[in-house]
RNA sequence: GAGUCGCUAGCUCAUCCGGUAGAGCACUUGCCUUUUAAGCAAGGGGUACUGGGUUCGAGUCCCAGGCGACUCACCA
């Protein structure tokens, strides 16, 4: 790419910047340099020079790291500057009459944003700040961009989203938010892993989607000359592998959602989705409860987030309470013999909009949304739902019209959904029909019937309990983010335009 | 989808009632062998998101569009 030539005195703005870093980079080729060199031999990570310092310093260790320049400030023939890794951050010292004249000169071609190894060894300054005295350095990549500024760093939520990048290079609090979801996945993964089950994959291309209810993406396999689509979630293959003998599976499982964006939905979204046989959903309360203390015991000094402004305690057993008895408790009225027109009555009084409740069912799930869920801060599960909504759980053992399912709260958001695994293959074909009956009302987010998962069914699933978390949500209550971008690297934007 | 707000130098932000577009950081140049938010000094850098309109004159007022943020509504 050649912007150079007679105009030259016209190239503006970020292009003089590059133009300029790039004659820096010339400078260094011509001095035999390679800006772009293959490797590094680092020996220490910072943050291993920070705690060892005594031991290093004593035995004046030669030293080595690698990272970038997150300042510099030359002073003739001496130039101080921070280099960052991903540990931390260390000061530097390069005089001209221990690196030599020459290297001194090519010094002066590198600048902030550019990644170079250093060696030599540790000393404090007469501020008694650590410092590495450089006895050689070597330049590992050149940067063309400017980085943002070093002091507000880079602020505008766009450029955030749309240049990861860069907003993890300039502000330590986004890489720590991903620290700690990646932190929080292998507890999780560890937590199962620990207790028998196996990680798999399943399809993210289906030919029927289901598990969710939930509008898909679609797109077209051209060799075989089908639609396919991504999935909305994976219950359906995982109880599959249920019925092959698996008995305990689990997969995170990114799914894909083809509904509206905002500060809680990103068309596509982390779940973890576990199984295990033999076991049902009051097990699986038990378990959920373990796995976040477990996790908020590892992430946290006690066991305790600030989510919003609440400390969300882990320590202490989860709040269990029946569905009906939680909107009873809220609203004060039992809603389990309710008639249509007093619940329409209740729901106008809690702003819904009465177009929406198309069936009775859907007016309970409403309601509850909108009266209940914002009060279950504290740790809580709720369970025991109306059947109408859960056509994959199975039926109460002992109360008619209702399913064994819960789901945990945590800050107000519903964090997950699990149930006692429906497995009688009539019943799961009679539940398909009515989903189907509602798809052919209009319903595009009912599910469609699923004949192999039917038949899977015949072969015989053992009793199962069933888990889904949203790990995206876990982790916005554990970074106390307010949108779910701010916890995936990268959010769904519109494209730039330009 | 609705409402509110925002978009000015690479970045962070000013520009008060419509009157020549400014600062800090970064960058360039000079000086400087323990500095540190930025050593000291000087200098360069602008399609004010886009397109219309009003006006003698628009970054500023009006209209339309683009992108984003926040709040609300719905799905995890």
């Amino acid at each position: 790419m050649h912007t150079e030539g007679s105009d030259e005195l016209r190239v503006e703005g970020i292009e003089k910047i590059k133009a300029v870093r790039i004659e820096k980079l010339e400078g260094l080729r011509s001095a035999g340099i390679n800006p772009y060199p293959y490797r590094f031999e680092v020996s220490h990570k910072i943050d291993e020079l920070i705690t060892t310092e005594a031991a290093l310093t004593e035995a004046k260790t030669m030293l080595s790291i690698a990272g970038r320049i997150m300042a510099l400030r030359g002073h003739g023939a001496t130039t101080f500057g921070h280099l960052e890794d991903r540990t931390g951050r260390l000061q530097f010292y390069v005089r001209r009459d221990a690196v030599g004249d020459a290297a001194y000169r090519h010094f002066k071609l590198i600048e902030v944003g550019d990644i170079i190894g250093i060696r030599g060894t540790l000393f404090r300054t007469k501020t008694n700040e650590l410092t590495l005295r450089v006895d050689d350095y070597s330049v590992l990549t050149k940067a063309l961009r400017p980085l943002p500024e070093k002091w507000h760093g880079l602020q505008d939520k766009e450029l955030r989203y749309r240049q990861r990048y860069v907003d993890l290079i300039v502000n330590p609090s986004a890489r720590d938010v991903f620290y700690t979801r990646f932190r929080l996945m292998d507890l999780m993964r560890q937590f199962l892993l620990d207790r028998g089950y196996l990680e798999v994959e399943t399809p993210i291309l289906q030919p029927i989607y289901g598990g969710a209810s939930a509008r898909p993406f679609v797109t077209h396999h051209n060799a075989l000359d089908i639609d396919l689509y991504l999935r909305i979630a994976d219950e359906l293959y995982l109880k599959r592998l249920l019925v092959g003998g698996l008995e305990k599976v689990f997969e995170f499982c990114k799914d894909f959602r083809n509904e509206g964006i905002d500060r809680a939905h990103n068309p596509e979204f982390t779940m973890m989705e576990c199984y295990s046989a033999y076991e049902d959903y009051t097990d699986y309360m038990d378990m959920v409860e373990e796995m976040l203390r477990t996790i908020a015991g590892e992430l946290t000094e006690n066991g305790k987030v600030t989510f919003r402004g609440d400390e969300i305690d882990f320590n202490t057993p989860w709040t269990r309470i029946r569905f009906f008895d939680a909107l009873e408790q809220v609203i004060g009225l039992d809603f389990r013999q309710m008639g249509m027109e007093e619940m329409l009555d209740v729901a106008s009084r809690y702003q819904i909009d009465l177009d929406k409740i198309t069936s009775p069912a859907k007016g309970l799930d409403l309601i509850f949304s909108e009266a209940v869920e914002p009060t279950l801060v504290q740790p809580t599960f709720v369970y025991d739902y109306p059947k109408a909504l859960s056509p994959l759980a199975k039926d109460h053992r002992s109360e008619p019209g209702l399913v064994e399912r819960f789901e945990p709260f945590i800050g107000g958001f519903e964090v997950g959904n699990a149930f006692s695994e429906l497995n009688d293959p009539q019943e799961q074909r009679a539940r398909f029909e009515e989903q189907a009956a509602m798809r052919s009302l209009g319903d595009e987010e009912a599910h469609m019937i699923d004949e192999d998962y039917l038949r899977a069914l015949e072969y015989g699933m053992p009793p199962s309990a069933g888990l889904g978390l949203g790990v995206d949500r876990l982790v916005m209550i554990f970074t106390d983010s307010n949108s779910i971008r701010d916890v995936l690297f990268f959010p769904q934007m519109r494209p730039e335009s330009r």
